[in-house]
DNA sequence: CACCAAGATGTCAGGGACTGACATCACGTA
DNA sequence: TACGTGATGTCAGTCCCTGACATCTTGGTG
């Protein structure tokens, strides 16, 4: 069904992460996003609820692997385990080839108040979704709160780590021993 | 130094708050709060740095209170009991007479995303500066996070279920249960 | 091929958040 | 009383975001 130029969406994307890290995402406007991947401001609305959420949309894929991970899980899995699995099924979507594009947008978003605060409400997000696939796998509160918090916990630090200069390592290892490390904290 | 009517911040807050829960935050003007605390729209952003802030006003003094307790624990803690330091050195400011208006607030808060949002800022902002806390007290990386971000979890929790209707245990006695289930997981 | 339905885009007008610049006013002090 | 200082008011302007309506591209239908 793709017609237009089809990558509208993604010419957005492009632009905006261009533009932010070249400039700020304060000092640059809609209107100059909208013109770099020529189309108009109204479009961009169009594709994006707002300025801030051009570098976040696609999250709700990331939070279904989250979801699924817990909802597969075997039966019988202690809440810490659920939660385990929860993060283990978001690694397929880190991998190398997506890590420089990820480094970029980190870098965005992290020197902006702004953006960070939208990145913490999708934590957040992720949070509550993990936290109710856990309460539907039998997990009671407020144990499902604190593990899903914790599984977040793990996924958030581990993410940081794997945009970091110089890192190699998969995101399943460092997730791995961020989550020995949270054990040996109890 | 106080001159004029010396409540203005204060007036403002209130009028932020009452206009939110009756009509909404989205659909309260920032001249509207202004006008019912007798001010004008410039006025209020010489207060707060925007229209989300008048609910947020004073987070560092809460902010102090966590890291002000790490830093005084005892010798010796380990991480997870200078975590339970911090979290506990927040419960001064919880008091009985203060869960009327924490109540109002977080009832709009939850309903608005825009304010959720800057909430789980305000959060992130909490666990950085516990991190940093723990980083000063010798707790290395990436267990300093980790510790940290368990420590913002089981405040977060505490602070919801303190506010909950019916709710008439102190958060201090919330938090302690919140602790034990948490050290249960591991 | 002419025509139509539908989705994507453009255009325009407007409200509301936020800011910089400047004027004004109330208070403390010399 | 005159002056300095800090809080407030006024005004203009930018940018974010939205609703309404027109226009265009594409694929299908007769």
């Amino acid at each position: 069904m793709a017609r237009w130029e089809p990558g509208a969406k993604q010419r957005l994307q492009l632009a905006a992460l261009d533009l932010f890290v070249e400039q700020g995402f304060e000092a640059t406007t809609v209107a100059e996003i909208a013109g770099r991947a020529d189309l108009t401001e109204r479009t961009f609305y169009r594709h994006f609820a707002d300025k801030r959420e051009v570098l976040f949309d696609g999250q709700d894929v990331l939070l279904h692997a989250f979801v699924d991970a817990v909802a597969e899980a075997p039966d019988g899995a202690s809440p810490r385990e659920l939660a385990e699995a929860a993060v283990a099924g978001s690694g397929a979507f880190f991998t190398d080839e997506r890590r420089p594009w990820s480094r970029r947008r980190q870098q965005a978003i992290e020197t902006e108040d702004g953006l960070r605060e939208r990145e913490s409400l999708k934590m957040g997000a992720l949070a509550s979704a993990v936290a109710q696939a856990l309460r539907d796998r039998g997990v009671t509160d407020p144990a499902a709160e604190l593990a899903a918090d914790a599984a977040i916990s793990v996924f958030r630090v581990s993410f940081v780590q794997w945009v970091a200069p110089g890192e190699t390592r998969g995101i399943r290892d460092i997730q791995a021993d961020l989550f020995a490390a949270q054990r040996a904290l109890a």
